[in-house]
RNA sequence: CGGGGCGUGGCUCAGCCCGGCUAGAGCACACGGUUCGGGACCGUGAGGUCGGCGGUUCAAAUCCGCCCGCCCCGACCA
């Protein structure tokens, strides 16, 4: 239940964040630091995404597996640039069943070894490839510094590792499902996504190539919001996936692996949320209309009611709730769902029911000015319709945030400014050492090096060396 | 791991500096009644080893020591 007024988003961005998702019941503090529990509100979300990502996946010809969470510590050591990236933040087991392990066994933090070992034993042959192999797994980092839904020790996401015959394949792969994930962001999340290339020192650990799709939230910061790698041959050689091509000779195969996390539940509280709470995207809110019947007394009860089931049944294609408790008012109904981010209220009370009407709000427009009355018989048309609508106008808002505290600064001096609220678009030599400086001086760090790129050449930002790309800086979660 | 803050009914906190009878408030919860188209109200009630351990004292939520945990801000990261 909810309690009067969320802390401002203007005055405490993070205090606004924490809030909303722990009265809106999306996930609540494990008794494990860093850990959360997602309780089922947060949880349909999730299970929405899951849902609109895995029917994109099958699409493309992936299927669904399951391998185990235990990987042997050896197994990371592999690879040499993978162990160095992912050791700080390792969950080790060394007793099991009462007895200390042989070998200890990584939690794993990410799929990459095991499920390499595991192709090395599948792939004979170039008719066992590609293979297409995405998993729904949930994998622990032991970071530091914790935020729900951003930053866990234990966190769900998929990661689907695919193998190919040909460089040319897996990097076709890896921008396909960069590109799926674009999709999805817009199409599905109503948020605005920049597809990119990663750094070298923002790339994952053992990783040819990292892109990503970079979203920018509310406060100004940026949030990588799924990613997807090129491994080269880097895993097939430290795991011997081999193949025997049409000349009977022996290949390493080309690898990649690409991951959306619970993250992505964050990522759209922070980009639609509002002060009065969570905004949700229609095609992925776990209630996409709310139904609040309204009356006095028994006898006004009696002929809302049998209308509020009308609507229903007939609402029958979208995921709608009735709201029918009788201990709150209609008035405390409005906030709390408001606050709970369901994209459409429909308010049916006596007046409704002597005039054929219901009373529509939309969760993106406040007050008045979202609110209109519709007659009873056009309610499936007027629904369908306006999620449309809403999707469209939390996308377009999104996008047109973004681009209003998008900067090209002129020279470094501006640059230092404009990342303090915003992003800079800036040329860059490619130095990892212009990058940490940058980074030490303005807590800018690379987003992504865009694919789609203004074309011509320039001068680094910051040394002003001859630059080929632009890339985009900002201060990020 | 550094800096800051905080642990008192489910939640937010007061009380602590300056020890003293039975530990308080608001919200939430239960019951009854009046309410109900933008966060209702009245009444009654239930609920607490004051984070843990040890010490000082006639007496500790309060003073001292140690430990544990959480949140926020930084260095590392889906």
């Amino acid at each position: 239940m909810a309690d009067e007024k969320l802390t401002p988003r203007s005055e405490n961005y993070s205090e606004w964040y924490n809030q909303v998702i722990q009265r809106a019941e999306l996930a609540d503090y494990a008794p494990v630091r860093g850990c959360m529990v997602v309780r089922p509100y947060g949880w349909a979300l999730w299970e929405n995404i899951q849902q609109s990502l895995d029917r994109r996946f099958k699409e493309t010809g992936h299927v669904n597996a399951a391998f185990p969470m235990f990987i042997p510590m050896s197994f990371l050591e592999k690879e040499k640039e993978h162990v160095e990236g992912f050791s700080p933040e390792l969950a080790v087991v060394t007793i099991g069943g009462g007895e200390v392990l042989e070998e200890p066994l990584v939690v794993r933090p990410t799929s990459e070894t095991i499920i390499g070992y595991m192709y090395s034993k599948w792939v004979k042959s170039y008719r066992d490839l590609p293979i297409l192999i995405n998993q729904w797994a949930n994998v622990v980092r032991w970071e530091m510094r914790t935020r729900l839904f951003l930053r866990t020790l234990e966190f769900y996401w998929q990661e689907g590792h695919t193998a190919h015959a040909t460089a040319a394949e897996a990097e076709e792969e890896t921008l396909r499902m960069l590109g799926i994930y674009a999709d999805f962001a817009m199409q599905d999340a109503a948020i605005p996504v920049i597809p990119g290339r990663k750094s070298a020192t923002e790339k994952f650990a053992g990783a040819a190539a990292s892109y990503t799709i970079e979203a920018m939230m509310g406060d100004t910061k940026a949030l990588q919001s799924g990613t997807s790698h090129f491994l080269g041959q880097n895993f097939a050689k430290a795991f011997d996936i081999q193949y025997l091509d049409q000349n009977n000779e022996l290949q390493y195969c080309w690898t990649t692996s690409w991951g959306v996390s619970t993250r992505m539940v964050g990522a759209i509280i922070m980009t639609h949320g509002d002060d009065q709470g969570l905004v949700f995207p229609p095609r992925l809110a776990p209630i996409q209309a709310v139904i609040v019947p309204i009356y006095r007394n028994e006898e006004e009860q009696g002929k809302v009611m049998p209308v509020v089931e009308k609507i229903r049944s007939q609402l029958a294609a979208f995921r709608v709730k009735v709201d029918d408790r009788t201990e709150v008012t209609p008035g405390f109904k409005f906030n709390d769902w408001e606050m709970r981010g369901v994209p459409l209220r429909i308010e049916i009370g006596p007046k409704d029911v002597e005039k054929g009407t219901v009373a529509l709000a939309r969760r993106d427009k406040p007050g008045r000015e979202g609110k209109a009355f519709i007659s009873q018989e056009n309610i499936v048309s007027a629904v369908t319709g306006l999620l449309d609508e809403i999707h469209i106008s939390l996308y377009n808002r999104a996008r047109d945030f973004r681009d209003a505290h998008m900067y090209d600064p002129k020279d470094y001096n501006e640059f230092q400014e404009v990342v303090q609220n915003g992003w800079a678009f800036s040329w860059w030599c490619g130095s990892a050492d212009c990058e940490t400086k940058i980074k030490e001086e303005t807590k800018a760090t690379t987003r992504c090096i865009p694919l789609d790129q203004p074309g011509g050449t320039g001068k680094c930002i910051y040394c002003g060396q001859p630059a080929t790309e632009k890339t985009y800086f900002a201060r990020a979660y």
